[in-house]
RNA sequence: GGUCCGUUCGUCUAGGGGUUAGGACAGUAGAUUUUCAUUCUACCAACAGGGGUUCGAUUCCCCUACGGACUACCA
């Protein structure tokens, strides 16, 4: 009885994928792995109007860089091909036909303009619910008010119709939702919806059913904003006689704009100050038809597991303390019913820490090449890796992204263009120039070249002079690297090599003249 | 307006008839680091309100408030 766990993630391609679409694959991914299931990508571009080239691409991108992996899709393929309901075109008209010949459904030949119409009056009427519905489908242009005759000479003059659903008046609507219990609504509150559009194709209400049943889907996970449609859909299943293999439905709580309110779109890509996108969209703005880029998580610099598990934990957790989670960790822990009924907003902050715990968690190794990739994006190259392991492992616990290896570390790949005014004019003086320039000349006595001995030389030096450490580190860390930031002095120094320091002290010795006094 | 969904620290959340209501992020303070960051420690901070039920409700029920979604020939 128990039937092979499917389900689906089904994405309109009318842009890119927002993380809160992101989230739902995920949850649908987790589950399907969980269960030794399927997870299938349906795309579902029934709308012709809203059609964006490249959607379709950056989805698959998408998930391929969260690592959710696609078992059944468009490129991918399947037993249940194709997975574009565009291309299923033909499919959906017999369905449509199904329900027309039971009763469930009927032609309707009111234009828009009649529709408006008839929204005004009932508004104007103050009806509590103005909708096409079983009370007011009796004064419209349909199959169920026209004469037989009539109706057939419309179809047969090439009249434009749709098919609408013929939603019963008086009966109660219940399912039983994975995340919020049973949900009950009466089939009084709800619209005759069109079923099939005048061009032909299916409304999502019938190609999503269609294609769920056909596709043998057992769990449909959604955004809650499918919820008020949720019992239309139910109906559909008994109208196709197709209940016994309705899938389990669980509506996921919404993700929200974290200033204001509302729930997160596209369009907030633009002016939350980060990424809603998982990777950067070059789209182009629809009014002004200028070109436009969002900002996406990937070239942001977010590592795509920190990104996953950040994502797994708006909405979900797992009962207990551990908050790092590998995708197989999550497969392993993920359940629906430890998912929240409540809207999450998006913490900008939490991001950010678990992207850092995941880049300190990597191997020295692993950073360099990070490291690497970061410098040879600023024009540095010839960087050896032994030495990129060495300053990976430097800077590793002060590092949020891959990219502040350049920001952060630069000094040890290029000499200072200045230096810190308020240090140096607080710290440097004719007696630590002098100190420094005749450190300069005693480096090569550094044998070998490591911290024990360079601190060793440095301190027989500053005692020459009669100088403390703490009188001059910090003028020395300036000479060095220009700033006040930074691991520690020796670690640089050793870093450096020998030629290089003594080069920058020599720098700073001349360029700080002034300050020698 | 109507239908539906929701409501625990600023944020993500745990918990659940009797708890000092727990954790994480953020914030603040201190320690360590002759810098900064890290790390460690501490602090700050929540059950929307009102009625029930109960010996006892943050937890169960109802109402109100607030928030949200939906209300297209869009998904």
């Amino acid at each position: 009885m128990e039937r092979p766990v499917r389900v689906r993630f089904a994405p309109s391609p009318t842009g890119p994928l927002h993380i809160g679409g992101v989230r739902t694959a995920l949850y649908n991914y987790l589950l399907a792995r969980k269960l030794g299931g399927k997870m299938l990508l349906r795309i579902e571009d029934t709308d012709q109007n809203r059609f964006v080239p490249g959607a379709e691409a950056y989805i698959q991108e998408a998930l391929a860089w969260c690592g959710i992996q696609i078992d059944e899709g468009p490129t991918q393929g399947g037993p249940h091909a194709p997975y574009r309901q565009s291309e299923r075109k033909p499919m959906y008209r017999q369905y449509a036909d199904q329900l027309l010949a039971a009763g469930h459904a009927y032609y309707a030949f009111d234009t828009p303009e009649e529709l408006d119409v008839m929204r005004e009056r009932l508004s104007a009427a103050k009806v509590p619910n103005p909708q096409y519905n079983a009370i007011t489908r009796g004064q419209m242009r349909n199959s169920t008010t026209l004469p037989e005759d009539e109706v057939k000479a419309l179809l047969e003059s090439g009249a434009p119709y749709v098919i609408r659903a013929k939603i019963p008046r008086k009966e109660e609507v219940r399912f039983q939702d994975m995340i919020r219990g049973w949900v009950v609504v009466h089939s009084s509150s709800l619209d005759d919806k069109v079923l099939m559009k005048s061009d032909g194709m299916p409304t999502y209400h019938l190609a999503n059913i269609v294609d769920d049943h056909l596709m043998e889907i057992t769990h449909v996970i959604r955004g809650e904003e499918w919820l008020p449609s949720a019992p239309l859909h139910v109906l559909l299943y008994r109208f196709f006689g197709w209940e016994t293999t309705m899938p389990q439905f669980a509506h996921l709580p919404l993700l929200l704009k974290p200033d204001g309110t509302g729930k997160l779109s596209k369009r907030d890509g633009d002016r939350l100050g980060f990424p809603v996108f998982p990777l950067e969209w070059h789209g182009i703005d629809a009014e002004t038809n200028e070109p436009t880029i969002s900002s996406g998580y990937r070239e942001a610099g977010y590592l795509p597991d920190a990104f996953v598990n950040f994502l797994a934990f708006l909405g979900w957790n797992p009962g207990t303390a551990q908050e790092i989670f590998s995708m197989d960790e999550l497969i392993q822990a993920f359940t629906i019913e430890r998912v929240s009924k409540s809207p999450a907003k998006f913490d900008q902050h939490k991001v950010r820490w678990f992207n850092e715990q995941y880049l300190r968690a990597k191997p020295d190794e692993e950073l360099a090449e990070l490291l690497l990739t970061a410098l040879t994006d600023n024009g540095i190259t010839e960087v050896s890796a032994e030495k990129a392991t060495q300053i990976a492992h430097l800077m590793k616990e002060r590092v949020t992204f891959p990219g502040d290896f350049w920001r952060e570390a630069q000094y040890f790949f290029v000499a200072p263009a200045s230096y810190d005014e308020a240090i140096i004019a607080k710290k440097w003086n004719a007696a630590v120039s002098a100190a420094f320039a005749d450190y300069a000349t005693r480096l090569d006595q550094v044998q070998p070249w490591n911290q024990a001995e360079i601190k060793r030389i440095l301190d027989e030096t500053l005692a020459a002079h009669n100088l403390k450490p703490g009188q001059v580190m910090q003028a020395l860390r300036v000479a060095i690297t220009g700033g006040m930031m930074g691991p520690d002095l020796l670690a640089i120094l050793e870093t450096l090599g020998a030629g290089e320091t003594r080069r920058r002290i020599e720098a700073a010795v001349a360029a700080l003249a002034g300050f020698a006094v």
